[in-house]
DNA sequence: TGAAATGTTGGGGCG
DNA sequence: ACGCCCCAACATTTC
């Protein structure tokens, strides 16, 4: 009586509760992951997150067969006929998965499950990717937070999640393994290969995802509070890819820092660290899309549908491109374009420089950031650009602009970030380096300004006032 | 997890 | 010694 276990953005054997719960049965257990891109409109993966998850499947199909196993891939626009297919052929009785959050696989799963279960199937879905489920939260008048302070207080209220589960070191084989189509028949790497600088930055993959943990622990303190705005620096734990696909869990990483933390003496003030408390803003995130699935495309505060945005392709495209003319937003975006991965610092500054110094709609740049970003995820996105507009819950009001000058300054003094990501700003002196049509003698092969930012902050603050009509 | 404008304070130079 | 001004430093308000 085959178990059938259905991967999805848990692409890992530790801390697995679905691949747990299948291998306590006892019975052979055939691995699936269903890549079915359609099911996920409007938000299919876009090109970074699938030069990933390429990757991580490879990594997974390989750490599978360390266990004497396999994973059964397949293409797909429909994962329930895939799945009863899969089902047919191998017999098998039930079937388990880790939940995913984001509207469109809600709605898929409950159609999948109802369905299955009609047919005599026995499903069970599990908690792989958060520390709490986003229902279980609920202010004392029976209401979702939207503050994140009082939303996290009342998560750490409810004591620490469960510890991880450890990775199967076997897993029984069926009797008959369902045809598996071949990783490279998904085409998820691109046809032109761009992806040089993402070899160069990454290694897809949940062993170097705890490695990066590893890493990243000595510093997760102290040096990630002095360091993590610094984007000249390597202060950040880059672990968002991995949460991501799950090539790590929360609970994982909450736990590792846990025992680091134990073990330098630091007894309590750990869990109010600022990186525990990032995964406050992860678990916050992923509770706003699920109580307000319509915030992917909405603002959440619907007086903000009526902002004047000035929707303008050039302006946009010069964004994009890393061609502003401010050295900070250009090295965000072309480290973003090189390696599919911004700052959080830097993400802040050129979503603000968007948004509120051009005047593009910050859905626009929520599509962009979706498609070139190895971390992109819909919750996470979907909080951090409603915030920078203003019209999100718990958000920076609008009226906080960002001075790309000030903030590049402030964070990046000695310009090594713009330095490194916009070279051919390498030989201005650090007194221009963050406003280099300043210098004496003026970098020619660097853009102009396209707005003046003293300007287009006063022109914002006019285009909200309109708001207040 | 802003920045600019405006207000307040206090030390020092100076007549 | 005193008042006045300047201005930096800090605080508060405003967007």
């Amino acid at each position: 009586m085959t178990v059938l276990v259905w991967f999805r953005q848990d692409l890992r054997l530790s801390d697995n509760p679905a691949l747990a719960a299948a291998q306590a049965t006892g019975e052979p257990i055939v691995p699936i992951y269903i890549f079915a891109p359609s099911e996920e409109s409007p938000w299919p993966p876009g090109g970074a997150s699938r030069w990933w998850l390429h990757h991580a499947l490879a990594n997974l199909t390989e750490s599978l067969r360390r266990c004497g196993s396999r994973l059964c891939i397949r293409a797909s626009a429909d994962s329930l006929s895939t799945l009863r297919e899969v089902i047919r052929t191998t017999g098998a009785r039930r079937i388990v998965w880790n939940r995913r959050y984001e509207p469109a696989a809600v709605a898929c799963d409950q159609t999948i499950k109802t369905a299955l279960r009609a047919s005599g199937l026995e499903t069970t879905s599990y908690n792989a990717s958060l520390l709490n489920e986003p229902w279980t939260i609920r202010t004392k008048s029976d209401r979702p937070f939207q503050v994140f302070t009082p939303f996290w207080r009342h998560c750490k209220s409810l004591g620490e999640p469960p510890e991880p589960l450890p990775a199967p070191s076997a897993l029984r084989v069926p009797a008959t393994w369902p045809s598996s189509d071949p990783l490279q028949s998904l085409e998820l790497l691109p046809r032109l290969d761009w992806a040089d600088g993402f070899r160069a930055a990454w290694t897809p993959g949940s062993a170097a995802a705890h490695a990066q943990l590893e890493r990243f622990s000595e510093a997760a303190f102290d040096d990630y509070s002095n360091l993590r705005d610094r984007p000249g620096v390597e202060g950040t734990s880059r672990l968002s890819p991995y949460l991501h696909f799950g090539e790590i869990s929360p609970r994982e990483i909450f736990h590792a820092i846990r025992r680091l933390a134990q073990a330098q003496g630091r007894h309590s003030s750990w869990r109010d660290s600022q990186f525990i408390t990032e995964l406050g803003w992860r678990e916050f995130a992923y509770h706003l899309l699920y109580q307000f699935p319509n915030t992917t495309e909405m603002p959440l505060r619907a007086g903000y549908a009526r902002f004047p945005w000035k929707p303008d392709a050039a302006a946009l495209e010069a964004w994009r491109r890393g061609k502003t003319g401010y050295p900070i937003v250009d090295a965000g975006m072309r480290q973003l374009w090189q390696t599919g991965w911004m700052h959080n610092r830097v993400r802040m500054i050129t979503a603000s420089f968007l948004v509120k110094d051009l005047l593009q709609p910050w859905t626009q740049g929520a599509r962009w950031f979706w498609d070139t970003l190895v971390d992109a995820d819909l919750a996470s996105n979907t909080l951090g650009w409603q915030w920078v507009a203003g019209c999100g819950a718990d958000a920076a009001p609008f009226f906080r602009i960002f001075n790309p000058v000030s903030q590049g300054t402030k964070f990046d003094p000695e310009g090594r970030y713009v330095r490194r990501w916009v070279p051919e700003l390498a030989g201005v002196p650090d007194r221009w380096i963050h406003q280099p049509w300043a210098a004496p003698t003026p970098e020619p092969n660097y853009p102009q300004r396209i707005v003046d930012h003293d300007q287009a902050r006063k022109i914002a603050l006019a285009a909200l006032a309109t708001l207040k009509g």
